[in-house]
DNA sequence: CTGAAAGCGCTTACAG
DNA sequence: CTGAAAGCGCTTACAG
């Protein structure tokens, strides 16, 4: 059966397209006699009637869709929040916000030929080519770019490394001399990692303190070996990734007769859940995922609109002090 | 400055659109000379064209879209997972995925005026006015449909049934003779822990056990309180909607100085990084995400081709055992 | 091998 | 108050 196009509508409803168009879209300024509309309305529900997004875009040059794209690793239960809260403000302007798993090789201009969203935020930054690439096609670009393709730069990077400074700072005010760093595993989180490792050290250094070297700590699985490397080495404290590897920390301590905070004090990254039931509960590094999607929300607005795009909120994350360090 | 249009490049490279089409698509079956395959290529280069999405999808009829549409309700590390793998299958098929937090209010009849996806995946039955809304839009709707708006039928429920009852199951086997559940309390996750919630009560009452009360657990909170009034009650063993609220369980346990999983038994669902690695080690339910999400990806395939959908795979999840049951 | 033309389904000035 | 017509940017039969 072929579509029910807005033709079909006005052919049955006695009218024309431009008043089926009216009431459908409750075009202000028109004034169209409640009969008709009541028409309208009732001849689209009985035949079904959905409008073709892809008309619609094309005739009106725009849509109404936001797309996000997620990198190219595992996000943590923190991205997730931020993306619901931002489908939150920007339906209250009518937009979409549809989420793109970044995951695959492809470029992301094969994405723009199958979807032609008003914005684009990206939760990590964009290379400068993906970048120009879009500004050119018409997109706004949300979120930060590399400039020069070199990370460690741009508001994201920064707000990365604030956190592993956090945990430093927080780990030697506690008068641990002696810091280790705990990444992760996973390849792809390399420059995510690196931000927040990269901030860590640099904190070290300012405070006086070696700079460890970063040892790959594994999820889900006891970290028995590094924790007594690290014991062995002289380290008391240690701040990780995230929580999932802190918790691995805080286990492998544990199969290691170390006492934490005591021996060993682990800091993590997320306050997720477990963290806070961890035995002991884990000291970590909370975001305020509220205000990231209000400010990224703000963003998207204001570059809708044309207006100058507010600043980052600057005071961010906080550690929130539990048993482990 | 206007958007940069396939005219723009014909004018320029001087040819016609007809030719820049079938250049820039690769359009098998047609010959047009290398010079001007190249011409065409760096005209459109130069200017950085970007065709038309809205365009493209208006006049061929159909989109490269799957839009994968998530409940209202915390997914879990699970369905992020099935997401990137989902992608990346239907990546093969030229198809793009996008996912829709659907935590608004807004009806599902909105996001098609704003997008025309090819199909849409439901990580959670789709109600039968938005079902049948949606295949009369020519959209391919994949995932379960409430037959009759009554939850507790449908494969997707079936399945979620299916990890209450082994839970069950696992807790009989070890010799428990009164069991609880711990629910969530997260309003948003109605229908998904009701699913569960029945599975592990009708396996139950298979099993000749009493079928107890659901208790709400929240989580990141010890449940001590709740965890007293098991012990006081006779209860050994309790089964948790999912590893965080096992988790909080684990450490109510822990403050009311009931050894697991002598004491108290407990599982949970999801088996996720920090379950593996609480003290103890805790028993769970794991989903086979991979085997669910080829068959979800091979179900979309098969709507598109016409053809019949694949039964779900029906030895799906299956018991963890660690240290807590 | 290349081009002129139709048409996908909508919205919106414009004319009555 | 309502309708005829143009045009958004593309792809693809069709004609040369």
């Amino acid at each position: 059966m072929p579509r029910v196009t807005s033709a079909d509508i006005a052919r049955a409803a006695g009218v024309s397209r431009t008043t089926v168009s009216y009431v459908l879209n409750d075009t202000p300024g028109v004034s169209v006699s409640g009969a008709t509309r009541e028409r309208v309305r009732a001849v689209a529900d009985r035949l079904g009637y959905a409008p073709s997004a892809a008309a619609r875009a094309l005739r009106r040059g725009r849509s109404d869709l936001v797309v996000a794209v997620l990198p190219d690793w595992p996000v943590g239960p923190v991205v997730d929040d931020l993306l619901d809260h931002l489908t939150d403000v920007l339906a209250s302007r009518g937009l979409f916000v549809l989420v793109h798993h970044h995951r695959d090789s492809r470029d992301l201009a094969d994405l723009w030929r199958a979807v032609s969203p008003l914005a684009v935020v990206g939760l990590a930054p964009f290379t400068p080519a993906d970048a120009s690439a879009m500004t050119r096609a018409g997109i706004q670009v949300v979120g930060s770019v590399e400039p020069g393709g070199e990370p460690g730069t741009g508001d994201f990077d920064a707000s990365q490394r604030g956190i592993g400074a956090l945990q430093a700072r927080h780990l030697a005010g506690a008068g641990h001399p002696r810091l280790a760093y705990a990444t992760t595993d996973d390849p792809r989180l390399g420059r995510f990692a690196a931000a927040r490792l990269a901030g860590f050290r640099e904190a070290c250094a300012t405070l006086g303190l070696p700079s460890p070297r970063p040892v790959a700590v594994p999820v889900g699985v006891p970290a028995t070996a590094a924790v007594r490397a690290w014991s062995g080495a002289g380290v008391t404290a240690v701040a990780a990734y995230n929580d999932d590897v802190a918790l691995a920390v805080l286990a492998g301590a544990r199969e290691a007769g170390l006492a934490v905070p005591s021996a060993l004090a682990v800091v993590g990254v997320d306050d997720s859940p477990a963290a806070r039931v961890a035995a002991p509960p884990l000291t970590t590094v909370a975001q305020p995922v509220d205000r990231q999607a209000e400010h990224l929300a703000a963003e998207v607005l204001a570059a809708l609109d044309g207006r100058d795009t507010p600043p980052w909120p600057s005071d961010g994350a906080r550690v929130v002090v539990r048993g482990s360090a």
